[in-house]
DNA sequence: ATACTAAATGCAATAATATTGCAATAGTGA
DNA sequence: TCACTATTGCAATATTATTGCATTTAGTAT
């Protein structure tokens, strides 16, 4: 799929004050070979046959909050999968279009849909969590 | 919170060729009680608790999709918690604003908040699955 | 380079969440 | 009542995730 420079990569964690561990580039390198979500289970699992490595899972899941945090992984609750985020920008809601079908991630951000949905929430007096994605689900064009 | 009739989901169980059985009324009593979600265990627990009854996991499992089925329970993928639907309509797609804070749930449906999802939908080609609810992580006004 | 310190990872036990196949029981209609 | 189907119990097991502590690695100052 979409794949990383470790330059990119590396500009990221400097600017959170973390560093780029053999780790973690690893898996985020695994997760942008991948177009679909992927589980910590089945990212160990690939990395334990091709490294014949041993990398533990609850490494697994550290680096995966670690990338999360950084706004540059998504978990998609419905499936606990996750994925690398096509649009790594803190200032929009990022919108994971998820076919429940193929499990196909189509990621737009909240204002390209044209939906206002902070104004929406401010009607109801409610704010939009911005630190996490939302996940709607669709059926993509295939799968429909 | 909302009690619903025993004679409202009959009318629910009859439509869609279901029985309704105790404990199938049993769990949706108790999730009727509560505001805020609930996991299935602590269902569970709770149940084994007051009944001095024993009721299996699997059996809280197959109610809540029971339920979910017929569209009267919603699970919060986020927190793998269960609760009660406020407004059981096939028709519209329900939003559910959850607060990560303290996981107060205020529902709401895609017409009302003024969302046009599916025409958002339609421009990416992608056809908004109105099985599912949608689940926007909100702060409510008490926690923000 | 070396030593020090903080951060990251390994390890393995355990928790939390969910599903399965089959046996037992309850509900339904003839 | 009897036979049939749906529901629930049971308990093993699968899947997903977290924890505390030991070890290793990375970054920093000397």
């Amino acid at each position: 799929m979409r794949k990383l420079s470790t330059d990119k990569l590396l500009e990221y964690c400097i600017k959170h004050n973390k560093s780029l561990t053999p780790t973690r580039a690893l898996i985020i390198n695994l997760l942008s070979c991948h177009s679909k979500p992927r589980s910590a289970y089945d990212l160990r699992e690939e990395i334990n046959k091709k490294n014949k490595d041993n990398i533990n899972i609850s490494t697994v899941y550290r680096v995966l909050d670690f990338w999360m945090k950084l706004g540059l992984v998504h978990k998609i609750s419905s499936i606990n999968k996750f994925l690398l985020c096509v649009t790594p920008n803190e200032k929009h809601t990022h919108m994971l279009n998820f076919c429940t079908s193929c499990e196909k991630v189509i990621e737009t951000c909240s204002n390209k849909m044209g939906l206002n949905l902070s104004k929406s929430m401010y009607d109801l007096d409610l704010y939009l969590n911005k630190k996490h994605s939302i996940e709607i689900p669709v059926l993509c064009t295939s799968c429909s």
